[in-house]
DNA sequence: GTCTATACGGCGATAGAC
DNA sequence: GTCTATCGCCGTATAGAC
């Protein structure tokens, strides 16, 4: 399914990424990430500055594919709610929360600009994807006529994000599929 | 208001608080435990076995102080949806995020059923309450018959956490309100 | 491009004096 | 109970050979 990494610099990124969606930001050290990548530490030296340009560059690969994932699944074919019950409820390791998500809890990516800006960037995506979603479900009649999609889309947004962390809490799937049914179902019941 | 804490011990056990709420597990090293707390190195190892040990009593602590907050919340005058809303529309800091949910981000938290335990409780009360509220609102007539309150609970309790991550990555708390004002939107929309 | 060697500070803890 | 000293390891690189 999924090409081998070819080179170093790409086995870095993508050494990178997991350590940093298993760990975050503080957890994930240099060593840690040349080992994982199976390259020599003066590859890795050689290929980035330090920690942050390579965590830069993880994390806009981990960016860039939810935003191609997001945008797929509301590409597809379907009623509005059908669009945002897809996304709502793809495949996901609830227990491992979110690649992107997980990033800013740390307060060195927080404080970053550069370092927030995947993060934000995708998050700003999924909620455009969302409230033009909700404002097609609107106007088809699908949902009452004063839903507000701006607020309603952060709310979905968050449920996926928060689901991750009540899932851990429980070390358990189970509050997070409750969390998205529980969503879909009050999005069924604003239906008028 | 607060009571300045007393001896070392009470000192260790709010600096660890304050500095695992910021940086989380792996972030908080003994080091700025006892510089942050104002007491000297020997006097953290005396009170306490290590880090780990020190963690726990720290999240113990503001674990209580949540699960008590939820239910004075709870424990207001007011209909279901107030109480509800009440809790919802608390003075948060949206950027500062949960000081209980933050720390199940960390796997050496996640791994462990003690580091664990904390907050699993604390979630499991703040759904408890959530679940009696909806159920209320659901024998008053506020909401539908048919609404889900085990999952609408944890609809509410996840649009808190994500909405925190959400806000964490535009570095604003419009994104938060947003989520919140959307729950509390579809919550209304939900009453027949 | 990749390797090994080296550096320096911080982490997490222990020892033993006071 | 609190203090300072010390420890071994790791984090985050830099240097310079190959």
């Amino acid at each position: 399914m999924t090409e081998p990494p070819r080179d170093a610099r790409e086995r870095l990124i993508e050494g990178t990424r997991e350590l940093l969606w298993e760990r975050g930001y503080v957890g994930t050290s240099p060593t840690a990430i040349w080992r994982a990548s199976g390259v020599g530490q003066g590859s890795m030296y050689h290929h980035f500055q330090g920690k942050p340009d390579l965590v830069l560059a993880a994390e806009q690969r981990s960016a860039e594919q939810m935003q191609r994932d997001i945008r797929a699944c509301f590409a597809q074919e379907g009623s509005a709610y059908e669009r945002i019950s897809a996304y709502l409820l793809r495949e996901r390791d609830a227990l491992r929360g979110c690649p992107v998500g997980r990033l800013v809890a740390d307060p060195e990516i927080a404080a970053d600009g550069r370092l927030r800006e995947p993060a934000r960037e995708t998050f700003a995506v999924l909620h455009e994807c969302l409230v033009s979603a909700l404002e097609d479900g609107r106007n088809a009649g699908e949902f009452a006529a004063d839903l507000d999609a701006v607020r309603t889309a952060s709310t979905l947004a968050a449920v996926v994000q928060g689901g991750y962390t009540l899932a851990r809490a429980e070390a358990s799937a189970e509050p997070y599929e409750r969390a998205v049914q529980g969503a879909l179902a009050l999005l069924r019941l604003a239906d008028r």
